[in-house]
DNA sequence: GCTTGACTTAGAGAACACTCTAACCCTTAG
DNA sequence: CTAAGGGTTAGAGTGTTCTCTAAGTCAAGC
């Protein structure tokens, strides 16, 4: 499989795809008579291993971490172990903090709701007293400050 | 309420204040007699409610059109209205991608486990025939091309 | 034989969201 | 009076993750 081919079935651009194998995420890749990149199937487990890892928000380094380690054979184990669990914990605590987001964020929704059926004329959400609008200063003049900005 | 002091209470640095104020995200600040930037405290519920956007991925960009929407008055409430329900359902969607990715991580896990606690020697996670790992090429060797990088 | 389109490289550029710097000013405590 | 410690500005720099460019090679179809 060439690297256009990859990329159409990977999702990740030929570009990302030489990306990745530089810094290390992907293993160099075999190559051809002509000296282009010929891949086997099963890489296309690992991209979809990597991806998983990217979309929970690991960073490229951990991620590079972990294709090390594996590089490095068996004696490795309980380390991406390891690296697997404190990331699962990451994403969990990342899980919760979007949970409780979104209720504050329907809270502000149920308000503007409420506020645009009664066709009332001001910003207040829901909770009385929550997050009072400030209509001064549409486009607001900066005002000159005498001795700033000099070099 | 001078800079120092709102980049305490709010968690964010006078830098940042300065940068969002900047970029319009916050109003221009009053100023007091010497020109220095005097916070009213209702600001800091605006800039809470900056950070649950913010958290919940929200790009600057969108939040800079949802503030100006807020400066621009009632009239535009059920565009805002419009924009957090948009925006509540991409971070819906989120959640639910990471939970599912959550599994696999669990899997993966528990493959981990397993295999520690069998002290086997391969990397095969929990379903068979998942993530074959690549052992050769530790450090792989990037072999000569001929006719490449000419300038 | 020539065109088309895919491939090669090193390295430049982009988008995002800050973060910091230089050079200066102002207030306050001792 | 002076030093400390805050403030001011425009603009440069940073880290991350790609994304693209320039200049060229190569294979396949017409």
């Amino acid at each position: 499989m060439k690297i256009g081919q990859l990329a159409k079935s990977s999702g990740l651009s030929a570009h990302t795809l030489r990306y990745y194998e530089r810094i290390g995420l992907l293993p160099f890749a075999d190559r051809d008579a002509s000296g282009q990149r010929d891949y086997d199937e099963t890489i296309l487990i690992w991209i979809a291993f990597l991806r998983r890892l990217k979309e929970t928000g690991m960073p490229i380094r951990d991620m590079l971490a972990y294709a090390n380690m594996r590089n490095d054979g068996p004696a490795t184990e309980k380390a991406r172990h390891d690296l697997l669990v404190a990331h699962r914990a990451h994403v969990q605590a990342t899980i919760e903090n979007l949970q409780a987001n979104l209720l504050v964020l329907d809270t502000k929704i149920a308000g503007y709701a409420a506020t645009l059926q009664r066709t009332q004329d001001n910003d207040t959400s829901a909770p009385p007293g929550t997050d009072k609008p400030d209509y001064r200063n549409p486009v607001p003049t900066r005002p000159a400050r005498p001795g700033a900005n000099r070099r």
